[in-house]
RNA sequence: GUGGGCGUGGCCAAGCUAGGUUUAAGGCGCCAGGUUGUGGCCCUGGAGAUCGAGGGUUCAAAUCCCUCCGCUCACCCCA
């Protein structure tokens, strides 16, 4: 028997709310900040993602899924969200609208990985992006609205983190004492911290290995070796978001994956439990545009996990929206009966009413155990009887009450005992 | 890529240590009946499993051995 593929899941309509819920106030969240909505295609040039999130990253080393389509070209399923949203705006002569150019997106992102609680090969992510506009203020305002999403989506006791790492004219300089820092230590180096130092030094600071912990925490700081424009643009956002009540957390050690990130990095945690540590994740990136042979632009933006904040959302037992309820189920008994219902629960569909049909051919009492297990509050029964006069029973499912009502009435009784 | 745990009907699961008494318990869910037209509780019945797959040991394997596959958790990495 087929099986979904590995790291993937069927989203069953029992989940479906969460995924509604958390959809809608992103929405809501979104537009109350200007974004508007950009969808992309689910793969794109493999280059894009080669060129703008970089070549030594375990993304693009590991866990892209690449193939070459029948035309002979190099496709990849989109790894992550900014790349294409970057090739979005060039592609579209974006720069030619107001700045900075506000976008939010929803859209599976694939990595071959292994699974794990929290983690998973198809995953999906809500996104944003202000692309357009260096100033600090466009940092705090994306770290705002990350922030007010969780907490309009009623999650508690998260933990905002950020960090500055710096932009291309002080960053080799950091970089060379980190190296010299840890090349003078490296043989208590984990192996992949030797490999790291050669590729890719930042990532030093985040390693797990206790030994590499206690290395980093003496390594020189991103934060005290920014150069005169970082560190006022830095200052600036800290007081900005302090302007703002958000209770952010300077965290020295926090890099990000990803290459294109310059000066602001930031990461939204939940509160310690098993499983993945960051729900978002996102910083400012004002040298990928030039990397994918764009003019210098600058940008800042977010990803979070729907399935992560989902996760986060059922263990801190915060209840999902309802849909739109069903209503009624439609009882019919003989041939003639149901013949009349099918049109009956069109009708009722017709004045806006969830209402479905119970399941032909049998008995009363099993169409009303049908009723029951659906949890509506109505059963709108017809039989021969009340079909040669004319009439439906309209039966208050909890209150085990039920009166006749004439059958062309139907819908606005129902409609007014829902009210 | 590395390591741990687990695979018995749709779901939860007993049985496996000491192979035969299992025609593989039980619960949930599903279908029907108990009321020839009235649900929820209760009662009765039914459908549904080649015990993850393949091989081996044995008179006999869900139970023991081997191989493979899958799921899951963690490392790594990230949302």
């Amino acid at each position: 028997m087929y099986r979904a593929p590995r790291g993937t899941a069927d989203v069953l309509p029992e989940e479906q709310p969460y995924w509604r819920y958390v959809e809608g106030i992103a929405r809501d969240v979104a537009r109350r900040f200007g974004y508007g909505r950009l969808d992309t295609p689910v793969f794109e040039s493999s280059g894009l993602f080669v060129r703008g999130v970089g070549q030594v990253t375990d993304i693009v080393e590991k866990e892209m899924y690449t193939f070459e389509d029948r035309g002979g070209d190099h496709v990849a399923l989109r790894p992550e969200g900014t790349a294409p949203v970057c090739r979005a705006y060039l592609e579209h002569g974006m720069r030619n609208l107001p700045q900075p150019v506000r976008l939010f997106y929803f859209c599976p992102i694939f990595r071959y990985d292994r699974p794990q609680a929290g983690r998973y090969r198809q995953h999906h992510q809500f996104g944003v992006e202000a692309i357009g506009d260096a100033d600090p203020s466009v940092d705090a305002e994306i770290i705002e609205l990350a922030w007010r999403l969780m907490s309009d989506l009623g999650l508690k006791d998260l933990s905002l983190l950020v960090n500055s790492i710096g932009d291309a004219n002080c960053r080799p300089a950091y970089l060379e004492q980190l190296r010299a820092h840890y090349a003078a230590r490296i043989e208590y180096l984990c192996n992949d911290c030797k490999l790291r130092l050669e590729r890719n030094p930042l990532r030093l600071l985040d390693c797990k290995q206790p030994a590499c912990i206690e290395m980093a925490h003496e390594a020189p700081r991103t934060e005290e070796h920014l150069c005169p424009d970082c560190r006022n643009h830095w200052e600036r956002l800290l007081g900005y978001l302090r302007g703002l009540d958000i209770p952010y957390r300077v965290e020295p050690r926090l890099v990000r994956g990803l290459d294109y990130y310059s000066r602001t990095v930031f990461e939204i945690q939940p509160p310690e439990e098993g499983g993945q540590t960051n729900i978002c994740g996102g910083g400012r990136y004002d040298g990928l545009m030039e990397q994918l042979e764009g003019p210098p632009t600058p940008g800042i933006g977010f990803g979070a996990g729907m399935e992560r904040i989902i996760l986060n959302l059922k263990r801190q037992g915060v209840p999902p929206v309802e849909e739109a309820p069903l209503r009624a189920v439609v009882i019919h008994l003989g041939e003639a009966a149901t013949e009349r219902a099918v049109a009956l629960a069109s009708d009722l569909r017709s004045a806006g009413l969830g209402a479905v049909l119970a399941p032909a051919g049998r008995s009363l009492r099993a169409q009303l155990r049908y009723a029951n297990s659906m949890n509506v509050p109505y059963a709108l029964i017809l039989g021969d009887d009340e079909l040669s006069r004319g009439v439906v029973v309209f039966r208050d499912m909890s209150r085990a009450e039920q009166r006749e009502v004439p059958l062309e009435n139907a819908p606005t009784a129902l409609t007014d005992a829902c009210e």
